[in-house]
DNA sequence: CAAAAACGAGGACATTTGTCACCGTTTTCA
DNA sequence: TGAAAACGGTGACAAATGTCCTCGTTTTTG
């Protein structure tokens, strides 16, 4: 499992042999089953979470039990609550696994740690951060500016991955629509 | 206008005095007229933006020409275009005033540059990152999971300030919706 | 100061979307 | 493997929203 990783850090960012294994060497392995949770939403979130393989899921629930879709994470993409994490507070949002997954886990002190003999990884830490924020800019204008059917494209051609491994309500969710409406798109679009 | 943003800092962080000093000797002061544009969208976006006085927005164009408006930045708030300022790409969102307001600028090579001679202030920023970061996602799911009227409601209780001194049809559109929209959500609420 | 623009509201109507109920198929898992 | 759950779709109807229009007031600006 760390062996993916590794590969991904050194083709991501140009670290060292030294700097990877540093950084390996405080993460913890992690493998979950499908539907098992990783992060329960009022808990403190305690990880940063690498995803090596397989999917996960952020979402939030509401009194009435329905859920949310904040997000999905499949390989090699960060995740985290990140209000949770970085202040230590309650969490938002709940992270499952949608697939069996395998994942690296960082708590708060090692990954801190790390900043302090690899200090590179705060420049590429804050990338990831950065381009999550994109990511959600681009999801609120979006939202704002388009029709369900021009998101549902968008999200389509963005994560086709992604797409083609959830079920569809739960893209519905992510859109902010009903299953039914989304249905209703689909097919409106088969036709043309 | 600097002596404003040296109380900032050491209020918000614990910088030294000369730490302040540092980071204020970099900054570019600008004052800035009501409707004056500070980013054009297509243009590389140059500046981390700290507000000082006034009020800054932030939207996106249409090729119709219809605006949508992504946030705006009162005093005392760090805004720019993260994708265009950190990867000196072309700008997706154009930055103007709506009031006459007093900024500082930062260019991409100072800040950096400040990041040698103040260590702490790379924390700093990543923080400023991540609180905008906790934002759009509490933003991302008010949109997915609750009415207009709800959201309305939380604009105004949770920007008070900012909605005091924005035209509705700005907060209809940070909304996402018309302003027809909003205007009867507002109707119907002075009923109750 | 006066003309022009911006602003907020409101009515009428079409469109979109949500909700509820139901159905058949596929997938899950004990 | 067999029952149960999850999934995707559909129709009917109500509710929410968009669009287009007009109107009167306030604000801006030359």
């Amino acid at each position: 499992m760390l062996a993916e990783f590794e590969t991904y850090l050194k083709t991501q960012a140009n670290f060292t042999d030294d700097e990877v294994k540093q950084i390996c060497s405080s993460a913890e392995c992690k493998k979950l089953r499908r539907k098992e949770v990783l992060l329960r939403e009022g808990d403190v979130c305690r990880y940063k979470i690498f995803v090596c393989k397989g999917l996960l899921r952020t979402y939030s629930t509401k009194p009435d039990g329905s859920e949310y879709i904040m997000g999905f994470a499949p390989e090699h993409r960060w995740t985290t609550d990140p209000e949770s994490y970085h202040k230590q507070v309650p969490a938002a949002f709940t992270i499952d696994a949608l697939e069996d997954s395998e994942v690296l886990l960082w708590n708060k002190v090692n990954f801190d740690g790390l900043y302090v003999s690899v200090p590179r990884l705060k420049e590429f830490s804050e990338n990831i951060i950065t381009q999550n924020l994109y990511r959600s800019q681009r999801r609120i204008l979006s939202t704002i500016s388009s029709s369900v059917e021009e998101r549902y494209d968008e999200f389509v051609s963005t994560y086709p991955d992604i797409f083609a491994r959830v079920p569809l309500h739960m893209v519905a969710s992510y859109l902010g629509v009903s299953r039914e409406t989304l249905s209703r798109i689909r097919h409106a679009q088969v036709k043309r």
